[in-house]
DNA sequence: TCCATAGTTACTATAATAGTAACAAGGTTA
DNA sequence: TAACCTTGTTACTATTATAGTAACTATGGA
């Protein structure tokens, strides 16, 4: 028997994880107002929750303006759970050791949902900086998102289609819901995804999906990042096409294995 | 009036972080008895927290072994609480920058009580690996933990003293309290920190205190550090001990505003 | 097959939370 | 300066959620 969806859940904790959650690059300060406001939580409620997260030292109270920021228990919790990602300590020597070889960025992506979350990247010294995004949905402009896409079932395809606002970052950002099918078409066949600097000027890349080969579902994607000052679609492909397969490949395993 | 501490305390969500918090680096999988055992909550209540964490995609939970592991959710909620972490993106332009002109691995941490907080790391590329401890509370056996200890007051020492296990890493680390004093002592007078493989074998630092201006404590240490088969102590003080106090002063600084 | 252990559900007294309302403290505008 | 916001804090309960006991199921070893 099914119990009672609503016993066995415990909703406080979820206003506390959703207040810290609020917290990120982009809001490294907030009011308790508006955590109450962005939450849809109570203020007195919300009070309850941020003196908590306070006390316990994982947000920090400027005694004057009363302002709100992440505390150094949040640094210690956050870097201790990212740590914990057992997939991570299974995928980083493999990227290690490639990026070490080809000395080139590499990124790693986990799907969930319609959503790419950063798993680990290892940038090339020499390639310029750039803020990469932990979490996005904008799989359409990425090598990482259309190698994904281009092992989406059916109906998730169909999902994303149905809601993707093809937001433009460059003038070669494909906007297109046909012109996206043809690509992700041809690149399921072949193995390997590209984005010429349909994310960012300047940058191309080369992508390949990760597999649950015992699931047949994607997982996520990995990409080489390289300046196009120094490649073209060519000789990107002639030169790492292989590589990036062969190590999507092993990453696969380790994602069969660990889902299993 | 202060009112009742615990109206205004909620227990439930300080219980879910604790057992978010007990998934880390060598922890990656555990079972609702583990973590009912050592989180100290009756098995139903951690049921129905595991449960929420679980709903939420905080953790995911092998269908058949019924193993917790963190879920993707708790990834991106990892990175992002980090990122969120105004300190550490005022800190990182400054150390990515000294680390370019001198090209060595260099270390910041925080205090907090007696523990020192990995804030940000930059390795250089020829450094050999190391495990890093993301927190730690040996305090004597570290450059930084050194430099914090030089610049604490004295019934905070007394206190460190007062529980210091003086764990041996290395036949080189200090074991007696009247040394340490003696070194932290001289450290202060100078405004440097040395640790010649007391930590690890083949592994040079040098260390200096984060100070905050405002309210005249040390607020954490930033070290450089190097291979034993490249530098001696008295060729990493001529070498180095300038850019660290001056990295380590530019960034008091930034400790300071952010703190004020 | 039996036993031990781990996980899940039912149940309910008790404790915790939500939400209203009132108040205090700053800041802003007139 | 006064009036008026806005934000944060506290008091007060009705209501709800949680803790904890106990029973049950599932699973994997002896």
């Amino acid at each position: 028997m099914v119990p009672d969806p609503n016993v066995y859940f415990a909703k406080t904790l979820e206003k506390g994880l959703i207040i810290l959650g609020l917290f990120d690059k982009d809001h490294s300060r907030r009011t308790l107002s508006e955590i109450s406001r962005l939450a849809g939580i109570n203020k007195t409620s919300t009070y309850r929750l941020v003196n908590t997260l306070v006390l316990l030292g994982y947000l920090s109270k400027n005694a004057r303006s009363k302002a709100l920021r992440l505390g150094p228990k949040a640094l210690l919790f956050g870097h201790t759970i990212v740590q914990g990602y057992e997939l991570l300590h299974m995928v980083k020597p493999l990227i290690d050791e490639a990026h070490r070889l080809c000395n080139v960025t590499i990124d790693s992506t986990l799907v969930d949902g319609q959503t790419l979350l950063a798993l680990y990247r290892r940038e090339a010294s020499s390639t310029f900086f750039f803020r990469q995004p932990l979490a996005s949905e904008d799989l359409h402009a990425r090598a990482t998102g259309k190698a994904v896409l281009s092992r989406m079932d059916q109906s998730d395809l169909e999902t994303f289609l149905a809601k993707a606002p093809f937001k433009k970052f460059t003038p070669n950002t494909i906007d297109q819901a046909s012109v996206l099918l043809r690509q992700i078409e041809e690149d399921r066949v072949r193995g390997f995804s590209i984005n010429n600097e349909e994310y960012l000027q300047g940058l191309i890349c080369i992508g390949a999906p990760l597999m649950n080969f015992q699931t047949g579902k994607v997982a996520g994607a990995i990409s080489f990042d390289l300046p196009t000052n120094e490649y073209t679609v060519e000789s990107l492909i002639s030169t790492y096409a292989g590589q990036v397969t062969k190590l999507a490949n092993d990453i696969s395993e380790l994602v069969t294995m660990n889902e299993s």
